[in-house]
DNA sequence: GATTTAATGTACCGTTCGGTACACAATAGA
DNA sequence: TCTATTGTGTACCGAACGGTACATTAAATC
């Protein structure tokens, strides 16, 4: 019974979430992802109730790609070159355009915090569950005796997770990818040293 | 001659700052600069040109301010602590609402680019000024023989000033300052490390 | 005190914002 | 074919946006 939908609602989200990823929330305007979803404003109310569910939605997508990216990062490989892994599959072996979108849920943190908390602290729910898996990494890590447990594997997830951020942070700004490469490659380089001198 | 000035411009720039600090620049509305600069529209308009003017006005001031704070820091100390120093000021030693308030040039960088890519990009020139102190601190270190030549000045400096982003990013989170705080030992606590196997 | 000069207060501008109302179009069931 | 149902197109809403025009106010010069 009735008109069928014209849209695919899936599509429309993700169009929608490289929009808001790529300009923030509040520099997205309603116009703008109109005209980029191809959908009239009826259509857009009718299926997203308003700008802000939408960006909840295409957020949650996000963070959901970005969590199965790390899983696969994970699979049948050891902590380190997961990590590795991780930041190749969304950082180095991506295009320059996509790189330089940097991480949407960092760049909600900073956009709303003071200016929409409910969004940002989603935004940090988010970023938590990779601070987690960086966490299950170490942990496996130690467990292997791959890694001495000066540092807790709680806190060596923190720095990564920081490194992670700052990542995020240069990947907006002008810095050529071979950089941020080698920037990982320090941090890795600073990890093992320790891992040496403590198996020493 | 003619009517004096009845505010004080350093002051309204100052007020201005914080405002943009704190909620970025699209988010910062005209009424709202002008009830918190405590001026009228005709003196806003008349002292600082438009309301993209004064951001730029107030973000060379942040970076001033952040500049001086290093040079600081860096006074009669040695490259590490200096490096330590820099984040108590800006970071650790300062009231919870200024810590929550990130870094400007950071939260610039990730708000405008794709935006205002000119205003974006100026953020970007002042926090390479940052990571130019990082890497002035370590060359220091080098050559004063307190670290080795195996990971170069350059690179440290980059890692840092990703450590630093990083940190920027968490501190508009809901993280606790002692987290951050075990961040940064966590880090100094790698580049040590480094230090002591190659002085073995 | 009159005049000149510059700072200020305020009404107003066109534009854009997110969101709503409602008529119209298209399909399924009868 | 008629009707019920639901998606869509479009006109419109009040509010807020950044910015301008202009009259008014207050001091300095004469």
């Amino acid at each position: 019974m009735s008109r069928p939908i014209e849209f695919e609602r899936a599509q429309a989200v993700e169009t929608a979430m490289l929009l808001f990823w790529r300009q923030g929330y509040t520099a997205t305007s309603l116009a703008q992802l109109l005209e980029s979803m191809a959908i009239g404003r009826s259509s857009f109310y009718a299926a997203f109730s308003d700008k802000r569910s939408l960006f909840i939605e295409a957020l949650s997508l996000f963070s959901q790609r970005t969590n199965i990216l790390f899983k696969e990062a994970r699979a049948e490989r050891e902590a380190l070159p997961a990590i590795k892994q991780f930041f190749e599959k969304t950082l180095f072996d991506v295009p320059e355009r996509r790189m330089r979108r940097g991480c949407m849920m960092v760049n909600t943190v900073l956009e709303l915090d003071q200016v929409d908390q409910a969004l940002s602290r989603l935004a940090g729910e988010k970023l938590a569950e990779i601070e987690a898996e960086f966490e299950d990494c170490f942990s496996m890590a130690v467990r292997a005796g791959k890694i001495s447990a000066q540092q807790s594997p709680r806190q060596l997830a923190q720095f990564m997770m920081t490194i992670n951020q700052g990542l995020r942070v240069a990947s907006r700004k002008n810095t050529k990818k071979q950089e941020l490469v080698e920037i990982l490659q320090t941090t890795l380089s600073l990890l093992d040293t320790e891992v040496q001198e403590r198996t020493q």
